[in-house]
DNA sequence: ACCTGAACACCGTTCAAGT
DNA sequence: ACCTGAACACCGTTCAAGT
């Protein structure tokens, strides 16, 4: 068990390597961050150690070293690659309030492929985030295009994702976390409210309803916001600036 | 820095402690939570660790075990403390829709006064979570009593507290995070978002302006869909049982 | 009942030695 | 340039010994 290659783990048996640069290049910063993601995927957040993201690599931890900054920058890596898998593209095509919503669904599918993921790249600070700001560009390069006032899309944005965030959060959560088995008599409503949805909802998980509602009442909320900026008086109701809104000046 | 207790550490000077079932009573579960609040709010999650709480408490770590069941254990004390915070009065007075939005900003409160806290608090699920059922039980008794539909209740005040959390943590993010200083070629449309944002908001968090947006959004959408319900042709948008919703029957 | 002290099985990270 | 191997300074948790 503490043999840190064995025959019997599953890996492909080989001659252990001698110290030494390796004559065929074994690790990159790309592969690293593959490994992670499946590692993740396999073991959860718990089991996520370089010491066993190492062993996947079938390499010693002190020569991940030689390619990432250590734990933190091996996550900053598997964001990109989740990242990367949110669909822009209806930005290009649709009115921005499809868009945005399409936008949602995909970004909420990106993370719940790797639940595993979902808790760490939400705690952990985004670094470098050169795709992330790519990503950004499109959805206000969109917005400001529609009319949105350059001023108030940032924030715009930033409130959508971060209801998707907190919503993929609750989706990781154990299914049964408020189950008021037994304490019926305690929080009546509550146990009568939780039974009615049960029986609504069959089997679809109650995060996905839970998503589709706020989600639903997000965007009909900046539509009506949209509709009072583009009928004309379009005073900020946000910020104490009162700078009135700019025609669309960029892209 | 090795010995546990000492004169120079800011901490009461006193005779160290022998072995043996000590005479006063030192831990209980709840001092072991307010300390650890203090100790997040002044270390951070990082610096968050059994032993320097054993050493806040000046007991050995091991001593800990005798009141809570581990780490994980000691952050649900902390939850509890933060969670009996949160205000859900309004319910009991105001309109449905105004008194969430006072629970909205009360729960934003109560977490933005323990920054360290709501990466933990977000990420790790909830046990044994009396009160937070509690709580659930009042803002639940009071959306039937407004003609909320039962079935669909729990999962609107799920999505209207995901956009809350998912704000604590953009609340938390570091401020410079998706500063585009030096990258305003590749990210045009964002680096103009991103200065018309600062000079509209000035010396307030961003984040503010964000949960105020969406914030607003959602509760303009869940006001329309209230309508909708409440206007008498009432077959739920979601779900596929397509119940028509019952009358407020409890509470 | 509830503390200390010692021990266990881990962590992430650094760095010299080796090719 | 890039690996191994050894070492460092931690972790969280368990448990016997002691009062």
């Amino acid at each position: 068990m503490n043999v840190p290659q064995g025959k019997s783990n599953g890996e492909i048996d080989r001659p252990a390597r001698r110290v030494g640069r390796p004559t065929t290049t074994v690790l990159t910063r790309s592969l690293i961050a593959e490994a992670a993601l499946r590692l993740l995927d396999e073991s959860g957040a718990d089991g996520f150690t370089m010491s066993r993201l190492a062993q996947a690599l079938r390499v010693r931890p002190s020569a991940l070293y030689n390619h990432v900054d250590g734990k933190e920058d091996v996550i900053a890596g598997v964001r990109e690659l989740i990242s990367d898998r949110i669909d822009v593209s209806a930005f290009a095509t649709e009115p921005w309030d499809k868009a945005m919503q399409q936008w949602a669904y995909s970004y909420r599918v990106a993370f719940a492929t790797h639940p595993p993921t979902i808790a760490l790249l939400a705690t952990l600070p985004v670094r470098g985030a050169r795709r992330t700001l790519r990503m950004y560009d499109t959805v206000v390069a969109a917005m400001v295009r529609a009319g949105w006032p350059e001023e108030e899309v940032l924030s715009t944005i930033v409130a959508v994702e971060s209801f998707i965030l907190g919503s993929a959060l609750d989706a990781v959560a154990p299914g049964d976390m408020f189950d008021p088995a037994g304490e019926e008599a305690r929080v009546p409503s509550f146990a009568s409210a939780y039974a009615a949805r049960a029986a609504a909802i069959g089997a679809t998980p109650p995060a996905d309803g839970a998503f589709a509602i706020g989600l639903h009442a997000i965007l009909d909320g900046l539509r009506a916001r949209f509709g009072e900026i583009t009928a004309g008086h379009s005073e900020g109701r946000f910020g104490p600036g009162g700078k009135a809104a700019k025609a669309p000046t960029s892209a």
